[in-house]
RNA sequence: GCCGGAGUGGCGGAAUGGCAGACGCGACGGACUCAAAAUCCGUUGCCCGCAAGGGCGUGUGGGUUCAAGUCCCACCUCCGGCACCA
C-alpha cells in the first residue's frame, strides 16, 4: 500500500527544511568554508530546461556532503534578470519588464525549490532588485573613479592620477579632461555595432559573424558616444593571474587566445617630405632619432607599424594602413584621392563578415605614396587594405608576402615583389637554392638576404634586432593584445541606469562636462515609461522619460540623466560577492564577510560563459582588489563545466523527392528528412537500417534541444512522472558532469526504479500502513555487510569530491542489489547507507531516516567514515596469463608475494599442461595484480 | 584553416599501463499470477562449437611494452570554439 510516492514526500520535506531553515548558512564560517556557486540563470519566460539542473544537482550534492562533514557552506542562489527578452515581451504586449521579469522569477524560484535544492534563500538576489541595482552602480563609480597606473601595474583613485604641467597649465577644464580620458570608464566616440532591428549597440563580442548573436539580424558600423571600460589596462594581468587557477586548461585557453597577447616590435617608416631630398631627409632623420630616442607618440613624419616578426624587416615590399588609419588623407596623393576614397568608403559599410578572410581575396588600393625602410634606405609604396584593422596596434602594417599568409595573399592579388629572408633552418642538409615552388614560409628559421643578420636563427635575430632599433631610435619592443576596451553602454530600456549626469549649458546642450553622482544618490531607478520601443535612431528609450527623470539640479547647474544603460554583464559581474551580504545597506559588502567566505571554492556552470562572464568578473574583481573593496585578486578558485544534455537519440530517414527511401549521406535538397520510430531500425555494421528495407541507411544522433525540433524535456514533466529526486539522480547518472549527452527517458525510469529499491530495502510495502520492513532488524552486520557498506561509503565519498556522480551512483545501486536479497537486514547496515543517499535523493533519504526511527535531518547528520579493515580482502583472485592471454585465475592471499604468486600460477592445472614442455623465458609477477608467463617452444 | 574535446556492446556509460564492458537502459528466459502489470531471480560484446573449449574484439594503420581502451607517431570521423589581431 504505502508505495513511494515522491510526489507527497518531497514538497513535505521542502517544507519541513523551509521551516527549520535548514540550509541558512551563518553570516560568518563557523570552521571549515566552502563557498559553493552555480552561475545563476537568467529567468526566461519558459521556465527552467533540463540543462539547469544538472550544475544546480551537482553543487548541491557537494554542498549537502560538505556540510554533513562539517564544513560551513555558502550556496546561494539568485536570478540574472535584465537582459533582452524582457524587453522584447514588453514591446509586444505592453507590460512593463519588471512585471514579466517578476513573474519568470517565481516561476523559476518554485521550479528550483521542487527539486530540492539545498539553497540559502535568505541570500537570494535579483540583479533588477534596486538594493542590488544601487551597488552595481556604486562599482561603476568606483572604475568611474580608477585610472590604471601602468607602473605599479594596479588601479588607483583617480585623485591621485599625475596631472601632466602643460594639462595643469591650461586649467581646471583641461585638467578634467585629462582625468576623464584616463578613468577605467570613459566615454568614446569610437564606430559602434548599431542593430537596427533590436534598437541596439552590441558589443564585439555579441556579434557573430557580422549578425548580431541573438536573432541573427544584420549589424551595422556608426560612430556613437559609448561609454567604455579600460579592461585592455588588465589583459597583463588577466592573462597571467590565469596559472593560479584550477580551471580547465581548455577555458584557459579560451581566455588567453580572447586576450591574445602577442609580443614584437613596433618600427618607425620615415615619411619623406613631399618636395626635398628624400635620402637628405632620411638621413637628417636617423641622426635626429639617434639623438632623442624613439618618441611615445608617433610624430607626424613617420608611419608606426606593430610587427611580431621584426627578423623580417628586410623582406618588406609594401606596407598596409587600415581605411581609418589617420594619415591616410595626408598619405594619399592627389591622382589617387578618389580612387581610395571610394575604397574607404566601401570598406566603412561592409560589415566585419565582409571584412574577414571568408569574404573572397584581398582587397585593397595604392595611396601613391611611400615610405622609407629604417634599415635599407629603400622606398616601400603604403597600401590601404580593410585586411589591416584600425583597432589592433598602430592599424598599420608592414607588409612581408614571402612569410606571412596574408600578405602573401594580398602581394599574389595585386602582383607585388616577394623577398625571402628567412629558410627554413633543417638541420639535415644545408639549403641549397631557394625553393622557388614555395615562396611562402611563415616558420621560424635563418635569416638569408638580410644584411648584417644574415644567418642568425629567427629568434636571435628578433632579440638582436629590437636592440639595434631601440639603440637608434627607430623601434621598440611592444606588446599588444586582441582584447578591446569592453563597450559597456546598451540603447535600451532593461537594464540599469549610469549614474552620471550630463551638464548642460543655458541653451540646454551638453557641455561635454560629466558628473558622476554621489553613493548617497544611489540607486537611480528606471523611469516609469509606457513605450519601450527602440526608436528608429541609436537614441535610447531613457531619454523620452519624463523631464522629473530626465532633467536634474545640483549646485545650481542644470544636467541631464544618461540615458544608455548597463549591458545584461554588469550584474553577473559580482552578483557572488552580494549573495555574502546580500542585504547590507551601508556598503556593497562587509569586509569581514569579504575576508571569511570569498574565494569561491567551486564554480559550475556552463561552457558558453568561458570567455566573456568570466573575464568581464575577473576585471571587475581585479579592480575591486585593487580599491581595496576585496581581499583576494581572483573570484573563482575551481571552475567546472558541466556537459550541455541533447534531447533524445533520434533516427532519420529520407524519403526520396521521387518516392521511397534514400540512404541518409546521399540524400539531396529536394529530398525530406523523417523522424524513424527507434524500433524500425536496427544496426548493420557501422550503420543503422530501416528494418524493412535494410539496404537504406538512416541517420542516428541527438539533437541539442530546441522548441522548433520538438525535443525540449520539461522538468515539470519530469518530476511529475518520476519525482525530483529521480530527476537529480537521472541527470547524475548520464555521465560525466563535463560531458555532452543525450536526454533518454526509459534512462529516468531506471533510476526511479533505484529508488523504489531503496524504499522497499526499509519499507514494508504490502502493509497497510507505512511500516518498516520485517527485513529490518537489530542485527549486528555481519562481515560480508560491513565490506559492501564500507566499500560504498569509500567509493562514494572519494566520487563527489572528483565530482564523479555517475559511478557514486552505481556503486550505491550495487549496494542496493547486494542488501535486497537479505532477509534480515541490520538497520545500523541500513542507516549509513540512507547517509550516503541524501546528497543525492535528499527527499527519499529523509523519509527512510525518519521511518528508521532517526532524527532529522539526515541533511545535516554526520558523514560516514569507511573503516579500512572493511576495504582489504584476506584473499584474492589473481589472474594468471600466458604471453600476455588471459588462461586462468588463481585465489591467494592478499599479501602474496612474487614468489607465492609464481608457484600458485604455475601449480594451477590449466596453466600447468600450457606450460608443460615449453622454456619459461620470462615471469613477471605483480603482487595484488597478475602473473604473466612468457614461454618459447 | 587554426585550437580544443570525443570515438568502447543495440543504447548511456565503467576501467591507478595489469581480468575490457562496472552500473543502468533495452532484449531474452524463469518465478509469482487465471492472466497481465508490478516485483523478484537469471542470461545478455561478436563469431565458431551439442559441449568442453577456441578465436576475434575499445574509430583506422603503425610503434613502445611481458602486457595498451590507457603511452608514442600518422590518419579518419563527429562535436564544440575561434576565425585577416600582423
Amino acid at each position: 500500500m504505502p508505495k513511494y510516492d515522491p510526489a507527497t514526500i518531497e514538497p513535505k520535506w521542502q517544507a519541513w527544511w523551509d521551516e527549520h531553515d535548514t540550509f541558512r548558512s551563518p553570516r560568518l564560517p563557523a570552521n571549515k568554508k566552502a563557498y559553493i556557486l552555480d552561475m545563476f540563470p537568467y529567468p526566461s519566460g519558459d521556465g527552467l530546461h533540463v540543462g539547469h539542473p544538472e550544475g544546480y544537482t551537482a553543487t548541491d550534492i557537494v554542498s549537502r556532503a560538505a556540510r554533513m562533514r562539517g564544513v560551513s557552506v555558502i550556496h546561494p542562489m539568485g536570478f540574472d534578470a535584465f537582459g533582452l527578452p524582457a524587453e522584447e515581451h514588453a514591446i509586444r504586449t505592453g507590460t512593463p519588464p519588471r512585471e514579466s521579469t517578476e513573474r519568470n522569477i517565481a516561476t523559476f524560484r518554485r521550479q528550483l525549490k521542487m527539486l530540492g535544492f539545498s539553497y540559502d534563500w535568505h541570500r537570494e538576489v535579483a540583479t533588477t532588485d534596486p538594493g542590488y541595482v544601487r551597488w552595481t552602480q556604486w562599482i561603476f563609480l568606483v572604475l568611474h573613479d580608477t585610472w590604471f597606473d601602468p607602473e605599479t601595474q594596479r588601479g588607483r583613485p583617480i585623485a591621485e592620477l599625475p596631472i601632466p604641467a602643460e594639462v595643469a597649465a591650461a586649467g581646471e577644464q583641461a585638467v578634467a579632461a585629462y582625468r576623464d580620458e584616463q578613468r577605467l570608464a570613459y566615454q568614446s566616440e569610437a564606430p559602434v555595432n548599431w542593430c537596427p532591428a533590436l534598437g541596439t549597440v552590441l558589443a564585439n563580442e555579441e556579434v557573430i559573424g557580422g549578425v548580431s548573436e541573438r536573432g541573427g539580424h544584420p549589424v551595422v558600423r556608426l560612430p556613437l558616444r559609448q561609454w567604455m571600460l579600460r579592461i585592455t589596462a588588465y589583459a597583463d594581468r588577466l592573462e597571467r593571474e590565469l596559472d593560479s587557477l584550477d580551471w580547465p586548461t581548455s577555458i584557459k585557453k579560451l581566455q588567453r587566445d580572447w586576450i591574445g597577447r602577442s609580443t614584437g616590435a613596433e618600427v618607425d617608416f620615415f615619411l619623406p617630405p613631399v618636395s626635398g631630398d628624400t635620402a637628405a631627409g632620411f638621413a637628417a632623420w636617423k641622426e635626429h632619432r639617434v639623438d632623442t630616442g624613439f618618441p611615445e607618440q608617433a610624430p607626424d613624419n613617420v608611419l608606426r607599424i606593430y610587427t611580431t616578426r621584426p627578423d623580417t624587416l628586410y623582406g618588406v615590399t609594401c606596407m598596409v594602413i587600415a581605411p581609418e588609419h589617420p594619415l591616410r588623407a595626408r598619405l594619399t596623393t592627389a591622382d589617387r584621392a578618389a580612387t581610395v576614397e571610394a575604397y574607404c568608403e566601401a570598406a566603412s559599410h561592409k560589415s566585419d563578415l565582409d571584412r574577414t578572410d571568408l569574404a573572397e581575396g584581398k582587397t585593397g588600393v595604392f595611396t601613391g605614396s611611400s615610405c622609407v625602410h629604417p634599415l635599407t634606405g629603400e622606398l616601400v609604396p603604403i597600401w590601404v587594405a580593410d585586411y589591416v584593422l584600425a583597432s589592433y596596434g598602430t592599424g598599420a602594417i608592414m607588409s612581408v608576402p614571402a612569410h606571412d599568409d596574408r600578405d602573401y595573399e594580398f602581394a599574389q592579388t595585386f602582383g607585388l615583389k616577394i623577398v625571402t629572408v628567412v629558410e627554413p633552418a633543417t638541420a639535415e642538409s644545408e639549403p641549397t637554392a631557394q625553393d622557388a615552388a614555395a615562396p611562402l614560409f611563415t616558420g621560424r628559421g635563418r635569416a638569408i638576404a638580410s644584411g648584417p643578420y644574415n644567418g642568425m636563427e629567427t629568434d636571435a635575430f628578433i632579440g638582436q634586432v629590437g636592440t639595434d632599433l631601440l639603440e637608434a631610435g627607430l623601434g621598440r619592443p611592444a606588446v599588444n593584445y586582441k582584447l578591446r576596451d569592453w563597450l559597456f553602454s546598451r540603447q535600451r530600456f532593461w537594464g540599469e541606469p549610469f549614474p552620471i549626469l550630463h551638464e548642460l549649458d543655458a541653451a540646454g546642450e551638453p557641455t561635454g562636462v560629466v558628473r558622476a553622482l554621489d553613493p548617497e544618490e544611489l540607486p537611480v531607478p528606471l523611469p516609469e515609461l509606457t513605450d519601450f520601443r527602440p526608436g528608429n535612431t541609436p537614441d535610447p528609450p531613457l531619454s523620452r522619460a519624463d523631464a522629473s527623470w530626465l532633467y536634474v539640479e545640483r549646485d545650481g547647474k542644470r544636467y541631464r540623466r544618461e540615458t544608455n544603460t548597463m549591458p545584461q554583464w554588469a550584474g553577473s559581474c559580482w552578483y557572488y560577492l552580494r549573495f555574502l551580504d546580500p542585504t547590507n545597506n551601508e556598503q556593497f559588502l562587509d569586509p569581514e564577510v569579504e575576508r571569511a567566505w570569498m574565494p569561491v571554492d567551486l564554480y559550475v556552470g556552463g561552457a558558453e560563459h568561458a570567455v566573456l562572464h568570466l573575464l568581464y568578473s575577473r576585471f571587475w574583481h581585479k579592480v575591486l582588489y585593487d580599491r581595496g573593496h576585496v581581499s583576494s585578486p581572483e573570484p573563482f578558485g575551481r571552475l567546472v563545466n558541466q556537459g550541455m544534455i541533447l534531447g533524445e537519440m533520434e533516427f532519420t530517414g529520407y524519403r526520396a523527392a521521387a518516392g521511397g527511401w534514400i540512404s541518409a549521406g546521399q540524400q539531396g535538397e529536394a529530398d525530406t528528412p523523417m523522424k524513424i520510430p527507434a524500433e524500425q531500425v536496427e544496426k548493420q555494421g557501422e550503420h543503422f537500417v530501416l528494418r524493412d528495407a535494410p539496404q537504406v541507411r538512416v541517420e542516428s544522433r541527438a539533437y541539442k534541444m530546441s522548441k522548433s525540433r520538438g525535443n525540449v524535456v520539461n522538468p515539470d514533466q519530469v518530476v511529475r512522472d518520476f519525482g525530483a529526486d529521480a530527476l537529480r539522480l537521472y541527470e547524475m547518472f548520464m555521465g560525466p558532469l563535463e560531458a555532452t549527452k543525450p536526454w533518454s527517458t526509459t534512462g529516468v525510469g531506471g533510476v526511479r526504479s533505484f529508488l523504489d529499491r531503496c524504499w522497499r530495502l526499509v519499507v514494508d510495502e504490502r502493509a497497510e500502513a507505512l511500516a518498516v520492513a520485517a527485513q529490518v532488524c537489530e542485527d549486528e552486520p555481519d562481515a560480508d555487510q560491513l565490506r559492501h557498506l564500507h566499500r560504498t561509503i569509500a567509493k562514494v565519498t572519494t566520487d563527489i569530491d572528483s565530482l564523479s556522480f555517475n559511478t557514486a551512483i552505481a556503486k550505491m545501486m550495487e549496494f542496493v542489489n547486494f542488501a535486497t536479497p537479505l532477509e534480515r537486514r541490520p538497520r545500523s547496515l541500513l542507516t549509513p547507507f540512507v547517509k550516503l543517499l541524501a546528497p543525492f535523493a535528499p527527499h527519499l533519504a529523509e523519509e527512510l531516516w525518519a521511518l528508521l526511527g532517526q532524527a532529522p535531518p539526515v541533511s545535516l547528520a554526520d558523514w560516514p567514515v569507511a573503516d579500512e579493515q572493511w576495504l582489504r580482502d584476506e584473499t584474492i583472485e589473481i589472474p594468471v596469463q600466458v604471453q600476455g592471454k588471459l588462461r586462468a585465475r588463481v585465489v591467494v592471499p592478499a599479501d602474496a608475494d612474487a614468489a607465492a604468486l609464481e608457484a600458485a600460477a604455475a601449480a594451477e592445472p590449466k596453466i600447468a599442461a600450457l606450460l608443460d614442455g615449453k622454456q619459461i623465458l620470462k615471469v613477471v609477477a605483480v603482487p595484488g595484480r597478475l602473473v604473466n608467463f612468457v614461454v618459447k617452444g
